[in-house]
DNA sequence: TTGGTTGTGTGTGGTATCATACCTAACGAT
DNA sequence: ATCGTTAGGTATGATACCACACACAACCAA
């Protein structure tokens, strides 16, 4: 692996640069680097999981899907943790697939070798059970924004959520696949887009959104992504969030 | 603690009956019982937590409460499971408010008492994780359908996933209670009432709702409250479900 | 260069839900 | 028995979002 990391940084992965020394070390030789590209399917609804994988530029959606096609983005990981907590909560599966919405980088680590290590009850365990206790809060908060927040409310705080975990300000992203996110129509998610653009929030061309004034999204965006970053400061201790650090 | 069980039996919490049985006779005695009135706060927004719930006739609230007084409800937990899951998964405190939604008994435990069990890494602990990994189905479900679906659909949801956790057809609810779980107005909520209690599938009188037809709720109900029985069937092996056995 | 594909802009009309307001009914306490 | 409080019924108008429909623009491949 040490190949490789010259490749990409694994320590850009906040979950990974907080172990320790020593835990990282026992778990060092596991990991190994991987390319996501835009659209891949890191696994399917009830798939059994093969491998944890750890993001660094890569973000991943957590996707359900309903009978009529319907889909909601639920949460999403990036440099900030970790995908595929089923393998070490149990179960090997979740109702969810997970998407990648932006291509990257992860690190990935076989099941059977994270479990081998979750079970030792260390630093390591400790850790995957703060992010997945971080990743419930931001799931749950989505779920109270998906019923009480209008949809520009609810852009703005997926948009400095994600910006987060980028290391630009521009994003590869259609109104298409942000509606299927975002769960409303792509006719909803253009007239958004359209507002922040003439408001020079954002600037918008065929197939990416950057961000131009982050002050401004966080003044429009509902509580929702302020709660969420601040839980996950106080659990994960490291600063993911551009505005709490 | 013997002296208390004639009271309730500890046993009708799911979680505590698939215990093996040395693992529960080394928390048996930990275990106290409760009483829990109606609206009650086991713990409020970022409380630190004392106790682990395990409830028996219990039914506890989820919610997430917004700057302008807005609630809603992100889970519910009764004799299927356990309150207090960040004593474990760490942190001590969650975003959430937990209040009583149908008063009852609950058997608690000291957290310190369970994080002792809980770092020993054994069947007590893969439990509690299972449970946790279910709960999050139940979030996450409970976040597509406040986007998705209409407020009949999720309210028949509730229904019946509440009734599933009790042990009477009868529920003591108010309109305006309701509407605070749901994130809906009162008046919806009277209105969406008045609809099914028209076609007989429930009854309704001043604090009550009562189950009349359990198979027609099911048949409106959209597809959200099948996916997350079956999810915690399959995690927690034994039904809980009036529908999936 | 052309033609197909994908992404975006826009219009018309429908509907679920909201905000506000007010009234009545049931119940509980004194 | 009465009064205050809480729960529930209902009506009016506003609005955010949806469903459908179609035109156009950018990009890609041959």
């Amino acid at each position: 692996m040490n190949t490789n990391t010259d490749l990409n940084n694994v320590f850009k992965n906040y979950l990974l640069a907080s172990l320790p020394t020593e835990t990282f070390a026992a778990i060092e030789s596991k990991l190994e680097p991987v390319y996501l590209g835009l659209g891949e399917v890191l696994y399917d609804s009830n798939e059994e999981m093969k491998y944890l994988y750890f993001p660094t530029t890569a973000i991943i959606s957590m996707l359900y899907i309903m009978e009529n096609g319907a889909t909601l983005e639920v949460g999403m990981v990036g440099n900030d943790g970790l995908v595929g907590i089923a393998l070490f909560m149990g179960g090997s599966s979740t109702p969810s697939r997970s998407v990648i919405q932006n291509k990257g980088i992860a690190f990935r680590m076989k099941a059977k070798e994270v479990r081998r290590e979750f079970e030792k009850g260390d630093v390591f365990q400790q850790l995957l059970l703060r992010f997945t206790q971080a990743l419930i809060t931001q799931i749950a908060q989505n779920a109270v924004c998906n019923r009480l927040h209008s949809i520009e409310k609810q852009l703005c705080r997926w948009l400095l959520f994600s910006h987060d975990r980028m290391e630009s300000n521009k994003m590869i992203m259609t109104h298409n696949f942000l509606s299927g996110l975002l769960g409303v129509r792509r006719e909803g998610v253009t007239l958004t887009i359209q507002k922040l653009a003439k408001r020079d929030l954002i600037e918008n061309s065929r197939g990416n959104i950057t961000i131009i004034d982050r002050q401004g999204l966080e003044s429009i965006s509902c509580e929702c992504y302020t709660i969420v970053s601040k839980e996950y400061n106080r659990l994960l201790g490291r600063g993911i969030s551009r505005t709490f650090k």
